[in-house]
DNA sequence: AGCAGAAAATGAACAGTGTTCAAGAAGAAT
DNA sequence: ATTCTTCTTGAACACTGTTCATTTTCTGCT
């Protein structure tokens, strides 16, 4: 009739999101999307196996926007010819506070989910996203000649986006009290900056000396 | 009789503990709180007002352990005569590191906790326990002589604050499933090291040049 | 066109959840 | 003793995700 079955889905996953957006993860409710989408109930479980494996879906695309930005971001700057790595570093630490600013409530959602579902899944096609977007830092930090082996690069882009995580995240979650958000911003910057000259100071990073308890 | 009302909150705060620590937030019950304090369910809405508001107590006793164990961390370096910036700052990133890998579950609750909570609620008593925390690395960092001023040192404080936070929880997000925990040190190891030797290069810190969008 | 068989949509029913509140029990004060 | 207050109780309510027998719709064949 007028909608096939995938198309079905698209819908029923652009509902989600909004209400996702609106009110997290547990706005998610299965006869609220019945209704939106003007389907039965029962019949979401045609389309999905769960409410969790809805979000899934969402979060899956979530993920996909996220690596786009970080991609257009690069190519931008490529375009315009912008090959310092500082520069580099932070547009796309830029893109993701954008991304992050953008999606208030859906991307905590995602952090949410993840956590609760690892203890048993398989994260496969999530790793495989997460890690396109640790290639893209990489290869910037591989431009930056800091004489870092394989392993070393890997590492120092895994760190740098972990904590560029941690100052947005926990920087969006302070906001909403009186804290201004663009100390967020001075935190990447510093973190950038500091992160730059500590690697081209560099030298050997000896990790012999302090193992973990 | 036998309990007082504090103790029964004491008692019911206890078993809310565990309960989320076995089966993360969505584990904790009103019946299988009351069942296990043997009181009937309606008995926990005089004890609180919410299961959130349960919830809160709950955190409230976590935040205030990761306090102790970062205060005691660095006063056993103290104690031990070390002033190392380097090994101080380590050591509190390894009494974080701990405090997370004992609280697998109830860490993770906090956090979602938090992010849902804020849009409307006060979080006064948090950010005061938080800013506390905030104050202990800001303390090392004065004593690191990098020439920071206040404002900048509460910034580099906090900085260092997110990206631990961001390397541990994410780092122990990725770890269930094939990736070992200790490449999480080896990104803390980094961050502290590259940090410090930044701070140390450091000079003056202009962030003009690339504004937030 | 008619018809059998497969596939999909339906919504009532089920087992949970948090929360409320009239009724009863217990305690305190006079 | 008796009154008044306070606390405790668990049945009841409104809501949740999920299932599945039933009905409807679509498909392929004669």
């Amino acid at each position: 009739m007028a909608l096939d079955k995938e198309e079905m889905s698209e819908r029923v996953i652009a509902i989600a999101e909004d209400l996702i957006e609106a009110g997290g993860a547990e706005n998610l409710k299965a006869r609220t999307i019945a209704t939106q989408a003007g389907i039965a109930v029962g019949s979401i479980y045609n389309l999905f196996r769960d409410i969790d494996d809805l979000h899934r879906a969402v979060n899956m695309r979530l993920l996909g926007r996220l690596g786009d930005a970080g991609a257009s971001a690069m190519a931008e700057l490529q375009e315009a010819g912008v090959t310092d790595t500082r520069q580099r570093l932070l547009a796309l630490a830029r893109a993701y506070a954008g991304f992050v600013a953008a999606h208030p409530a859906s991307w905590p959602a995602l952090l949410a989910f993840n956590r609760r579902q690892l203890p048993h899944a398989e994260p496969d096609a999530y790793e495989a996203r997460l890690s396109a977007l640790l290639q893209i830092i990489a290869r910037v930090l591989a431009d930056g000649r800091f004489g870092l082996d394989e392993s070393r690069l890997r590492i120092a882009a895994r760190t740098l986006w972990s904590s560029v995580h941690g100052i947005v995240t926990s920087g969006y979650a302070a906001n909403s009290a009186g804290r201004q958000a663009d100390e967020t911003w001075e935190q990447v910057e510093l973190l950038v900056a500091v992160f730059i000259k500590g690697l081209e100071r560099g030298g050997t990073f000896d990790h012999a000396e302090t193992a973990p308890s």
